[in-house]
DNA sequence: ATAATACTTTACCGATGAGTGCAATATCCA
DNA sequence: TGGATATTGCACTCATCGGTAAAGTATTAT
């Protein structure tokens, strides 16, 4: 399964042959027949795997979020937030499945929609619920929640995502930490109090 | 040509034979290896047509972008920027380009940074020309025009996109428009000159 | 020891599809 | 009409790769 996982990140599915699993794996490929059934069953059951490792990257995201936060901290608080967020997304293993499940979309129609399910928009989730906890609080000033999450998860990392996805290079990490710095920054312009941002905006 | 483009968009690279281009074209396989000299050199110049039509979508941006503007219609016309800009993003034939370059980037690791150079790096710098023209002018505060124009389209776009290009479902026209005028708000939230971003309730 | 199970080896099948050779034929232009 | 060029039809090669067959070999439990 690690060599099947490895080899299938690297070099997709059709570039991964059956004899190349199983020569990593140190078996032969009626092995890997016999106990995994197929090329396609192979394929599904590691990307499930990937995806529930990728859902508790997602919910860990949601801890230490909203415990422990007031006025004075939130920025830097969102400011972490961001940081570990960017960072998780351009990494290099989730930039390869998520091309992998793109390329793949037509031999496996069903992944994509699984994997947004599962990753992006469970982080979407945990970050709209953090920020309407944060709103009652007063700590923010956000009416849709989820609009909220989509715009802070895209201005940190919409753009690093992207051309990670289409260039295929990672960005350095000084670039994701200032894209996250100033996303956060045109996140609290719009979501923040008065007084949690550099400025103010005109409140009505 | 018509014909491998259709083709291509469609069921993606290794999904159309040459027999279906030649037989969609109503032409043979011989002729199209004579007159296009095999499947790379005939996907690669289908690519690179697309891309220089990609291109005029993106110049075509920067038209009637700063003329014509003050304070009084910036936000209109930030909104329709916003919204062409967005319907552009998740057009069909965009997505499936996109997915399809995301597909074969191991094949053809060059044409992904192309495109990404050719169309939305070239969006980027139309808008980042657009906001410092307007910054220069008083009606918007932009610090790095780069970043704003970052800013300004992945919140546009960005999670339609990400969520299209994964789950290769088109979003619904209201809600692309939804999401245009909705990003627009938080980009006058930090970059509007106060006045400009009035309106923060009352969204959707 | 013995029987059941799992693994290995080697060879093979079948399908697919890119690309080619070549002779016959159509098309076009002067 | 004649000659150059482009197109066709078809059979063919070559290579890849998923998947299978069958017989032999290690492992393990009882």
């Amino acid at each position: 399964m690690d060599a099947a996982r490895t080899l299938f990140l690297r070099h997709g599915y059709a570039g991964t042959t059956m004899e190349q699993i199983a020569a990593a794996a140190g078996l032969t490929k009626r092995t890997v027949y016999n106990n995994y059934g197929g090329k396609d069953a192979l394929f599904r059951q590691i990307v499930a795997d990937v995806l529930a490792y990728a859902e508790t990257f997602a919910h860990g995201l949601h801890e230490e979020f909203t415990v422990g936060v007031t006025a004075t901290n939130l920025r830097v608080t969102l400011d972490d937030l961001a940081r570990r967020l960017a960072l998780g997304i351009v990494r290099p293993e989730v930039i390869a499945l998520r091309r992998l499940l793109i390329g793949e979309a037509r031999a496996f129609p069903r992944l994509g929609a699984e994997y947004f399910d599962r990753a992006p928009a469970q982080v979407l989730g945990a970050l709209a619920l953090g920020f309407a906890q944060l709103a009652r609080r007063r700590l923010l000033r956000v009416d849709n929640a989820r609009r909220a999450a989509a715009h802070f998860a895209y201005l940190v990392a919409g753009e690093l995502l992207d051309r990670a996805m289409l260039v295929g290079t990672i960005p350095s990490k000084a670039a994701i930490i200032a894209c996250a710095r100033d996303g956060v920054e045109t996140f609290l312009a719009r979501y923040g109090r008065t007084g949690n941002g550099k400025r103010e905006t005109g409140n009505g």
